[in-house]
DNA sequence: TAGATTGTTAATCGATTAACAATC
DNA sequence: TAGATTGTTAATCGATTAACAATC
């Protein structure tokens, strides 16, 4: 599928915002739209919109423009959304249950199938349909499901040991709330981090600048 | 304090990083630290480093290196951690309870003041030792506690009235988790963006680049 | 066909890295 | 002083924008 086989970084990220815009003209019975449109909803250049999707391949029609529908369903594919990925969670404290609560994991490409902590206030309570299990039961109950993914709404501290644990399961990707620097520490496995503190001290340095 | 007027935001999203590298460095007690060390620590290079530092002020000492303690301090302060920011919650759903109670606001530099939301099942409810109120009260609340930054846990469909409303109540940053465009509807605002859900979705990416 | 818009190459801009003189 | 490391300039690399030929 993909005509280069090294995307940079900067526009993957861009990717799933494409794919928001492209379902909301899909919902309101937009079919087709040029490069110039859509980059005036979204604040881009259109120059930078057809250089993102011909890293992918050529989803436009010269002179037309690009069919909303069959584009939505393009980049879906690209993004893995055509496919669900076995995933754990780690940590049911605050963050982590609201992330198994709030999340439309099915359509973001991920099934949840255990979540797990061993605090004695959530241990064996039900979060989004699932029981709480005790840590203990880490590997066995990813032997059985093969996760590929794990969501990691745990401390710091905690991080380092449990992180080893998923490698030996096979995970190999870990969507990381903690501060944990995975990345650093296992170059062999595919991190992306959330730093929410980050994110609100960015907010405040701009807060700043403005006065 | 600055040197240069304008910071690009490559080097203003390290910034948290850094502040939290050096937290750890201080706190495990270690008192100075060059740019090389540092940067290997970090996943960085030395250079990247000194260029991030030196666009507000040189904090180092030539044949010795940064002291942890000062540079942590300087960071700080840059990031406006040395102030607390008036703001406001819309939204006590999973994610704007979770936000409430797991982030370390006052180490962010924020003072979380109100919490607002209609849900009945929420409503009168206490968050973080604070009762959530309805939104007819948004003005009259605001009028006193004067928020100038506001987190967005509501849905899309909610957030153009409400940015309103809030703009007009003298809220100038947003921290936003719904996928309501305020940037492009708003130039004037200082906008950070989390999207969980796109994020997931890079990390999808990623996982099946590396099939 | 004429008009429109893509796909793609070239030009520009910005960010990162390398090099080194300044200096503690 | 000699050694180390910063601050800063220059070189490289990568990302974005502009331009335009291809083509629907």
């Amino acid at each position: 599928m993909a005509k280069n086989d090294h995307i940079s970084m900067s526009v993957v990220r861009r990717l799933p915002r494409y794919y928001r815009f492209l379902y909301d003209l899909k919902e309101n019975g937009v079919t087709r739209i040029s490069s110039r449109e859509l980059s005036q909803r979204m604040g881009l250049t259109a120059s930078q919109i057809r250089q993102d999707l011909n890293c992918f391949g050529g989803f436009g029609q010269q002179g037309y423009g690009y069919m909303v529908e069959q584009l939505y369903a393009e980049i879906g594919k690209i993004l893995g959304m055509d496919r669900l990925s076995e995933t754990v969670l780690l940590g049911a404290g605050n963050l982590g249950r609201a992330i198994a609560n709030h999340m439309d994991f099915e359509k973001r490409g991920i099934h949840l199938a255990a979540i797990f902590d061993d605090a004695p206030q959530v241990a064996g309570t039900l979060v989004r349909g699932l029981q709480v299990e005790p840590l203990e039961k880490l590997e066995e109950i990813c032997a059985a499901a093969h996760p590929e993914v794990a969501i990691l709404c745990i401390p710091k501290e905690a991080a380092p040991a449990i992180v080893e644990r998923l490698l030996a399961l096979g995970v190999r990707g870990f969507w990381n709330y903690s501060h944990y620097d995975i990345a650093h520490e296992h170059p062999e496995a595919v991190v992306e981090n959330v730093h929410l503190g980050d994110s609100l001290m960015t907010l405040s340095y701009q807060l700043k600048q403005e006065e």
